[in-house]
DNA sequence: ATGGCGACATAAACTGAACTTATGACAGAG
DNA sequence: CTCTGTCATAAGTTCAGTTTATGTCGCCAT
């Protein structure tokens, strides 16, 4: 009976709304073994420790999550929708791990792998927990800068694959071409051009204040180029996460690689506006240094990145 | 040093590899605001909680991820990356809060939301976070199923505002469109369609096996009707989640609402195939009782989820 | 210079949540 | 009617995280 006064506690944190990270796979196992016991045994645990956890887990949301009987433990309606936000949760906690197990073993591992800002960020975590399933011994680092950076490692043997976002090549690399990137013009879905039927003009664009990248980065070397220097910056901020936070708080419209915002645009957080007579596309680069062709992991990561 | 053989331990669970929410929270306080005592106050800890709970997800890591120094602390190089990755299970945290608070207050609340399976899983949690920014004292009750009901609750006033995926609104509701939501064929990287140049036609689509929901799912249903009821099945699943991992897994292809695939597609887990002559749209529409137009609290939720 | 302020570090004692071990109760299968 | 699976309950233990209380270092204003 602690907590009766539910529902105006003092902004609490977080941490005192939603299960440990613990919780949350425990509840998943269930969930796929349909028993408290299997569960408790796949992690590790003793099936006392698994019943309290749940039940605490169901005191804690203030909703039964799932059906015990002794023939099995089933889901409730409830705990459906629970473990599918949930399992959420667990898979960024996934691309968590793969990212700082990576970048734990920067010194002392066999794959080395130098990238770009947006890919590190954004498509790395994920290949890197695929290339785990593949190949679970493998320990790989990670070192993150720009084309420039990736470009020293590479040649001065001090990483095995870099991956870069830009139009050319640094010299001394061979290179793939293993994606697209668009920069998408984006806004608050209550901004003017979230209703446009019209695609956008470049005019237009070069025209209207933007939420920008810092000059010098990555994105805003595209944009510039692409409009012919002319980029007007409403705002210029530091971090692909503070533009999106400004874009979705409706200050105005952003340019941002779609990497950066799918979840935003598929959540309807953001809305992307059609652009008609300017690309803004760039590839996506594996490279290696000239003739030492990706061999070993190295190969085997390439080979994901590229399905 | 309890941590020497780190790199080879028993596929031990994320938990004791990510750091807890709490910890998460604080690096991400840290961040913003350039010094632990300043999270610290913001949490609700003391400063020295704060210095070692940071001190022990570095060691965790095996990463430095704040430079401390007597004038305040910033994020180290490793540390911002680190801190993105966070900020992405946070945010997923923020989700489940949303609608487990929603799930919590299902009895006794002001606003009570009914809503099919699709737009519960995927889109309310975001609303209710933009809801409760607005209007902090809302207490919203959430409850999930069908069309059918969805419209049941409404007309026994046991909800508020429903939202409802699929072609007809049910008799006796008001109802206004609020977005559209493609189905859209999907299939992992590697998959001969992922390097298709032409669009696929529907007929094409008609006797190829896919892996899909079971029969009376709402996607099934549009799917089937837009084929003439021809689908073929390759594996049927019983939850969208199921049908995600056997398409990422390179079982086959797949066709699921894109809003359940936005982060797969960005992140390239999976690719989507363009479908010529089959339209697999279908709205996704707010829906009250016939003249009871959505007054308070249900009034901010619609103009909320219209932009 | 020199106090004062703000930041972080260190040490020791405390608290509590979560685990384990050990046992009991219930349902269905052979 | 016992055997085997399930979950529940109880008591004891462990350990991580916290607080309180101090120490150190750099910066700034007087």
């Amino acid at each position: 009976m602690t907590e009766v006064a539910e529902g105006q506690f003092r902004a609490g944190s977080l941490s005192h709304r939603v299960p440990e990270l613990g919780a949350l796979e425990l509840l998943l196992a269930v969930a796929r073994l349909g028993s408290l016991g299997g569960a408790a045994r796949e992690l590790g645990i003793t099936q006392p420790a698994a019943s309290s956890r749940i039940r605490s887990m169901e005191r804690q949301l203030g909703v039964a999550l799932v059906d015990r009987s002794p023939r099995g433990s089933r889901l409730t309606d409830a705990g459906a929708l629970v473990t599918d936000w949930a399992r959420r949760i667990v898979e960024a906690a996934e691309a968590f791990d793969a990212g700082a197990q990576a970048l734990r073993d920067r010194r002392d591992s066999r794959l080395r792998v130098a990238a770009s800002m947006t890919i590190a960020e954004y498509l790395l975590p994920g290949w890197l927990l695929a290339l785990r399933a593949q190949r679970p011994d493998t320990a790989v680092s990670l070192l993150a800068g720009n084309s420039a950076a990736v470009a020293e490692r590479l040649l001065a043997d001090e990483a095995d694959l870099g991956f870069v976002e830009g139009v050319s090549v640094p010299t001394g690399l061979d290179s793939v071409v293993i994606a697209h990137d668009n920069l998408i013009v984006v806004t608050a879905p209550g901004h003017v051009w979230a209703r446009r039927r019209r695609a956008l003009s470049g005019a237009e664009l070069a025209a209207t204040p933007l939420i920008l990248r810092e000059e010098g980065s990555g994105t805003r070397q595209v944009l510039d180029s692409a409009l012919g220097g002319l980029a007007r910056p409403l705002i210029e901020l530091s971090s692909t996460t503070a533009v999106k936070a400004a874009a979705v708080g409706g200050a105005g419209p952003a340019v941002l690689s779609e990497l950066a915002v799918g979840e935003e645009l598929s959540m309807r957080r953001l809305v992307s506006v059609p652009l008609a007579d300017v690309s803004l596309a760039r590839d996506l680069r594996a490279v290696w240094p000239t003739g030492h062709r990706p061999v070993g992991p190295a190969r085997d990561l390439l080979a994901l990145t590229r399905g």
